[in-house]
DNA sequence: AAAGAAAAAAATTTCGAAATTATCTGGATT
DNA sequence: AATCCAGATAATTTCGAAATTTTTTTCTTT
């Protein structure tokens, strides 16, 4: 991270950090310190941090500032259930709403996914540099399956409640071993199947196999 | 308003301003013009302004400042099927949760409602000086619904839709009539008896057909 | 040793000006 | 008449200092 970086870069680097465990859970974020990382002024790093307690990745609050927030097994269950409800009630709107192109796209995109993941299940088990990559097919995969869901405060909710939960499995999924791909493998391979074949049970079935780990 | 007065104050002045109307749908909200109506600094007002947008009340981009969130049927839709999906997971797992405290507190809130409700219907259908009592009645209402949900989460994201769904109908409801408030009333003591009874199915429905006029 | 109060230090918030960006307006060109 | 461009204007963002609040430290009392 380069001083004297625009607001931008600053904002994209927070958030970065801020998924990957760079502060502790509930770290207090003084912005008169962050000035001197960034080569900016406190009142802007102020207000990166107030739009990023906007996406839920920082807790703010008046005349205390910030902290990055909490992390505990009930809050991880919590985002994860909640991270279920949004992509349940997305997938199945998006079966009734999406066409071929819908299709076109989730396929395009659990192909690029289940590339990557084999790779990395093939080699180590562990994602190394590939984990930005992974992380970013991941989420490609799940925003696109519910993409068609016709509802603009769902999918905006999701995205929010999206990267929470991949603050909180931070660190649960440093060590993750062969067989956690193989298996998410599978179960990314299953969600498509339901999805394309149009099965609103199945494929709430299979949105909750893939996270019940988390629950 | 008076000028001068603190963050709180302008927060929450900017917030009622915002729910009942006062600006324009997708209306600028430029802080050099509203830092002369709170007589204080365009910054304090740009503050405010991010913080009412990570409740959902404002849409922000950056360097293109604030503006009051669009209106449509849409998306008077798209934010009543969001909250109904809320406020029916939060009510299903405040029946399995709650205890006769959660429903000592929703008969309580119940029991407000419906007086105010019951007085409302009886004089013109009109709440007039009873539109701010009335409204918070009816939000402690639903909120003490899905208050044992045991889902932290969930509450914070209900209460922000609230907001949402309260802005995007006030213009509808400035026309209620002695009917409106006389099938509410109804609706009310259906999700209550359903609740308490811990229905599972039955709240779900009730909670739908509540909101069913606004999809 | 524990509790409370006061002072000091640190942090947060607000201010208003400067820097930067977006939008608007008027004129030129096609 | 429509489009494009340059300059002016308006608005947004950032800055760093001042004002305010919170937290920590130190001292006193029980």
């Amino acid at each position: 991270m380069v001083k004297g970086a625009d607001t931008a870069a600053i904002y994209s680097d927070l958030q970065d950090k801020l998924i990957n465990g760079f502060f502790g859970a509930g770290e207090k974020l003084k912005p008169g310190a962050l000035q001197g990382t960034y080569g900016c002024s406190a009142n802007t790093i102020r207000d990166v941090l107030l739009r990023l307690s906007a996406v839920g990745l920082v807790s703010f609050e008046l005349q205390r500032g910030f902290r990055t927030k909490p992390s505990s097994q009930a809050i991880r269950s919590d985002v994860t259930r909640f991270r279920i409800m949004l992509e349940q009630e997305g997938a199945a709107r998006s079966m009734v709403h999406g066409g071929v192109a819908w299709e076109a796209q989730l396929t395009a995109a659990h192909h690029k996914l289940v590339h990557i993941e084999t790779r990395i299940a093939r080699e180590s088990g562990a994602p190394g540099d590939d984990k930005a990559l992974w992380s970013a097919a991941e989420y490609d995969f799940h925003r696109t399956l519910i993409s068609a869901c016709d509802s603009p405060i769902l999918l905006e909710s999701f995205e929010s409640i999206y990267l929470q939960f991949r603050q909180q499995m931070f660190a649960l999924e440093r060590d993750f071993g062969g067989d956690y791909f193989r298996a998410i493998i599978a179960e990314h391979q299953a969600i498509l199947d339901v999805a394309l074949g149009r099965d609103e049970t199945a494929c709430r079935a299979a949105i909750h196999d893939h996270l019940k780990r988390n629950l």
